[in-house]
DNA sequence: CCAATACTGCGATCACTGTTCTCAGTATTA
DNA sequence: TAATACTGAGAACAGTGATCGCAGTATTGG
C-alpha cells in the first residue's frame, strides 16, 4: 500500500495544521539545496517548525515522503502541447523535458528505489502511451518502451550532471591518480585515453547525443515489434 | 584520495589480523544475502568477530568498503577470451558478461555513488578500450562510449531484476491499485496497458532485447563519430 | 445536547547508523 | 635498548528512522 492509497486525512478530529503538499514542497526545496541527505525527518520537521513525530501523521515512512517528492517534480514536466503523431518525435520531446527536470532536481537520481507512480506520474505515463498509440506494439512492449526511455533519461541526466559538477578535472578523476600512474604498462589504452582525454576533441554536446540515441533506440524498438514468440521451445 | 591510493598497511607495527580482501569478501557475501543495507560497519565487524572501530584500520569510511566491493565483483567479469576484432561484437559480449555480474550482485545497482575505478575496473576498462581500437573514435568519444555501454548494462540489469522479483504481479504493481481504478477515465491507456498487460503477448526476452539495443546503440555511435564541432556558433 | 469516537500534535524514547577518541599492547627500526 | 609507528578495540558522540502514549480537539451517532 503506497502513499497514494492512504487518504490524506480522516473526516473527524481537528484539521491538520499542515498538508502533504506543504511538507512535500519543503522537502523538495531542501533536497534542491542540500541533496537527498538533507531530507531527514528531523530537518524537514525543523523547517516546518514542528517535531519529527508529527510528520508521521502525514506520511507513514520516509519512503512515502520521497514518493511524494518524486511525483511533485514529475508534475513539472510540461504535457500541454499537442502531439505531432510521430511516436519517435513525440517521445523524444517528452524525454527531453523529463531530462530537464532531472537536471533541475539532481536528487532524483539518488532515490534509493524507483518511486511509486503517483497521479502526476500517471499523467506522464498516459502521455507517453498516447504517443505510442500509432505504433503496432503490444501493450507490454509499450510499457517496456517507456521504461527504457526513462532509463535513457536518467542515464544521460547523470552524465550531464557529473560533467557539470566537474568542469575542470578529467571527468574521470574517479580513477585514482596513483593507480593510473602505477599501471601504465598494464593499461596503456586507459593511460592514453586519460592523457589525450578531455582537452583534445571538443566534447560532443551531450544533449545532442541524447536526442540522437533516444531516436535511434526508439526506432529500433518500433521496427522489430516482437521477437517471434513461438520460437522459444522452453 | 580513494582507497586505491592508501597503502593497505604500514611497514612497522604488528601484522594486521585481517586484510582488505577478507573484509571485502565478507561484505560481498552479506550484501548478496541481505542487500546493501545489511552491510553496516557493525554487522560486518560482527561477522568478522571484531568491533566496528577496528574496521577503520583497513578502510577510512564505509564508502571505501563499497568501492572495494564493487571492484571485487568487477573481477568476476571474464576477460580471458580473445577479441574478434569487431568492436560491436566484442563490446556486446563484454556488456553481456557485465550484466551477468549485476544479476548476481543486485546491490551493485543500489550503490549510492558510482564506485571509483579500482584495479579490476581498470582491467575491464582497458579491455573495452582495446575493443574500440579498430574504430576511428576520439579518445574522449571512446570513454563516453564505454560509459554509455555501462549505463545500458545497469539499465537492463535493473529491469531484468525487477521482472524476476515480481514474477506474478504486473511488474507495474508500483502504481497503486486505487490510483488506477480511480482514474480510468483520465488515464484510459494506462488502464488498458495494465489490464491487457503482462498476460497477453509473451514478454519479449529481455536479454535478447538487450543484445539488440546494445548493438544498435554501438553502431550508432561508430557511424557518426562526432557532430561537426565547428557548427556550434555559441 | 452530550457522550463516544476518531482524529491531531508532540515529548520521550528506542534501536541503529557512521565515525572518532583514546589508550594499552606490539612489532619494527635506529 | 629506546624510540617509533603501527594495531585492536571499548566507549562515546551525533545523527538517523520510527514508535508509544498522552493531552487536547473536532466530528458524529443517539
Amino acid at each position: 500500500m503506497s502513499v497514494w492509497n492512504r487518504p490524506e486525512r480522516g473526516a473527524r478530529g481537528p484539521a491538520p495544521e499542515r498538508s502533504r503538499a506543504q511538507i512535500t514542497a519543503a522537502a523538495v526545496e531542501m533536497a534542491d539545496e542540500g541533496g537527498l541527505a538533507a531530507v531527514s525527518m528531523r530537518q524537514v520537521a525543523r523547517r516546518l517548525g514542528t517535531g519529527p513525530a508529527s510528520l508521521y501523521r502525514y506520511v507513514s515512512a520516509r519512503g512515502d515522503l520521497l514518493d511524494l517528492m518524486a511525483d511533485a517534480v514529475a508534475g513539472e514536466i510540461d504535457l500541454g502541447d499537442p502531439l505531432s503523431g510521430d511516436p519517435v518525435e513525440d517521445l523524444a520531446a517528452l524525454a527531453g523535458r523529463a531530462k530537464q527536470v532531472h537536471l533541475r532536481h539532481p536528487w532524483l537520481l539518488d532515490l534509493p528505489t524507483e518511486p511509486t507512480v503517483g497521479p502526476r506520474g500517471m499523467d506522464y505515463l498516459e502521455r507517453a502511451l498516447r504517443a505510442l498509440e500509432p505504433t503496432s506494439l503490444s501493450h507490454s512492449a509499450r510499457l517496456e518502451t517507456v521504461g527504457l526511455l526513462n532509463g535513457l533519461v536518467t542515464l544521460f541526466a547523470r552524465t550531464e550532471l557529473q560533467r557539470r559538477n566537474a568542469p575542470a578535472d578529467p571527468a574521470h578523476a574517479r580513477m585514482s591518480y596513483l593507480a593510473t600512474a602505477a599501471t601504465e604498462e598494464r593499461h596503456p589504452l586507459v593511460a592514453a585515453a586519460l592523457a589525450g582525454g578531455p582537452g583534445a576533441g571538443a566534447a560532443p554536446d551531450t544533449h545532442t547525443l541524447f536526442e540522437r540515441m533516444v531516436r535511434r533506440v526508439l526506432t529500433g524498438l518500433m521496427e522489430n515489434p516482437d521477437p517471434s514468440p513461438a520460437a522459444d521451445p522452453r
